[in-house]
RNA sequence: GGGGGAAUUCCAGAGUGGCCAAAUGGGCCAGACUGUAAAUCUGGUGGCUCUGCCUUCGCAGGUUCGAAUCCUGCUUCCCCCA
């Protein structure tokens, strides 16, 4: 195998990067592995606390899997110790819940099925750090404690605002840096991927490295990705993720919602195009730009005849107000029914649109209520809805079903 | 071990005896506008057999005609000192 120039390698690896520290010995080890053509060992550790990975994970990943493609090594760490932690960076709060072994272990592999998506695992190497931390004795835990002082610790900016806000710091979460550091020296890694809050756990890792008489890795940290809401993290708890294993349709919905602010975010984290390109894309329809975009991504997790059919339907339904054309059907008890009728606001709660009366008869009072094919305005709460066969209702603009008369 | 403080409707956070289903902001929902973006405007946001009724302000009791507000006990959490 051998290396592309460089330069060449620099600028791949620099797009849609936030922060390479320290950013000048990037070129030299990336010479030396050149020169030696000995592939760089490129470090990802994910903790396997959750099932859904979404494009916010996919971001580092996706800078592997181009590391992968310039030919170096990566190395993804499984952590299923560190998961028993919980990663203290950018929550406010320790972790509730403390995950049991056999779920990390569960959702450990059910992640590396999705990772699987993004970056080809047959080249990957894969650990779990449980098998060096479970080996460790209570001595060699005291000795690696004794490399960190808690004033370094607290520089840490997480830990650092938790002491100001005076909300409580669990010793245990102050070995989550050191755990991560650990993995590593264990590893040799050289580089070390993830977000920008990783900086602080990056750097401990150097100096831990340096301590064993070991290179030093280099962090290269990706910024972190928005949510739908286009402010805050893309996250599972936040609800605002886009997660690769779901339909190209719901995709494409996500994707339309996304705010136009961060289409280049967007673009530059989650695509493989030239920034000229997207450029160009960005100075056309903001609309347009945004479906290309859904179709792009979609088109890394599904075929692209699906991502394009995915936009389609989009624009069909969505666009051009178009009757869905997955309707659930929802069997309505004819024992319910007076004179084959019922009143609009019990129908709706029954349909399973309101999770209750009062919430029915608000959607009803406020205009957003409709039924028929034409989408007709229910007017009344109690107004009488006669059914038959395959009566459409609609409750704003994302709710909706189909009612059959069953028993 | 000692001292102090706090628990309110999705979140934050007012409310210290009746005008409280509970201010305000955020979030969310619906409507208008639109490119189902953003911004803006309007309305809504405990439940119900809905011009009224019922259940809510950590839990359990109590005082009162009347309690989210007062008292007692309990639980949980936070901070400080040691």
């Amino acid at each position: 195998m051998s290396f592309i120039p460089v330069e060449e390698q620099l600028a791949i690896i620099r797009r849609g990067v936030e922060k390479i520290v320290p950013e000048n010995e990037l070129a030299t080890k990336l010479a030396k592995s050149r020169e030696t053509n000995t592939p760089l060992r490129v470090k990802y550790g994910i903790d396997p606390t959750g099932i859904d990975v979404h494009l916010g994970h996919t971001v580092p990943l996706r800078k592997i899997r181009q590391f992968q493609e310039l030919g170096h090594q990566a190395v993804i760490i499984i952590g299923n110790y560190t998961a028993l932690v919980g990663d203290p960076s950018g929550r406010d709060q320790a972790r509730a819940k403390r995950l049991t072994a056999e779920e990390v272990e569960a959702n450990a592999v059910d992640y590396l099925n999705q990772v699987g998506k993004v970056i080809d695992l047959s080249k990957a190497e894969v650990h779990r750090n449980g098998d060096w931390f479970g080996l460790m004795s209570f001595s060699e835990i005291l000795q690696l404690c004794g490399k960190v002082t808690i004033a370094q610790l607290l520089t840490r900016d997480d830990f650092a605002k938790r002491m100001t806000a005076e909300t409580p710091i669990f010793l245990h979460e102050c070995l989550y840096p050191i755990m991560q550091a650990w993995d590593s020296v264990v590893i040799k890694s050289d580089i070390e991927l993830g977000g920008t809050e990783q900086l602080y756990s990056f750097m401990l890792a150097r100096d831990l490295q340096a301590d064993q008489k070991l290179p030093q890795q280099i962090g290269v940290m990706s910024p972190i990705l928005v949510g739908l809401d286009g402010v805050r993290r893309m996250g599972k708890s936040l609800g605002n993720y886009i997660g690769i294993s779901e339909t190209p349709y719901d995709m494409m919905k996500k994707f339309m919602q996304v705010p136009d602010t961060v289409m280049r975010m967007y673009f530059e984290l989650l695509t493989d195009i030239s920034l000229t390109e997207i450029d160009a894309l960005l100075a056309g329809h903001p609309k347009v730009a945004k479906i290309s975009l859904g179709k792009m991504v979609i088109g890394q997790y599904h075929s692209l005849s699906d991502a394009e059919a995915a936009a389609n339907r989009w624009q069909m339904e969505v666009g051009e107000g178009a009757l869905p054309t997955e309707i659930p059907i929802v069997k309505v008890s004819s024992s319910k029914l007076t004179d084959g009728a019922i009143q609009a606001a019990r129908l709706l709660v029954d349909a399973g649109l309101c999770p209750t009366t009062s919430d029915a008869r608000r959607a009803i009072a406020q205009g957003g209520a409709y039924y028929g094919d034409a989408k007709t305005r229910i007017e009344t709460h109690d107004q009488a809805l006669s059914i038959v066969g395959g009566l459409l209702l609609f409750v704003g603009k994302k709710k909706f079903c189909r009612i059959e008369i069953g028993d």
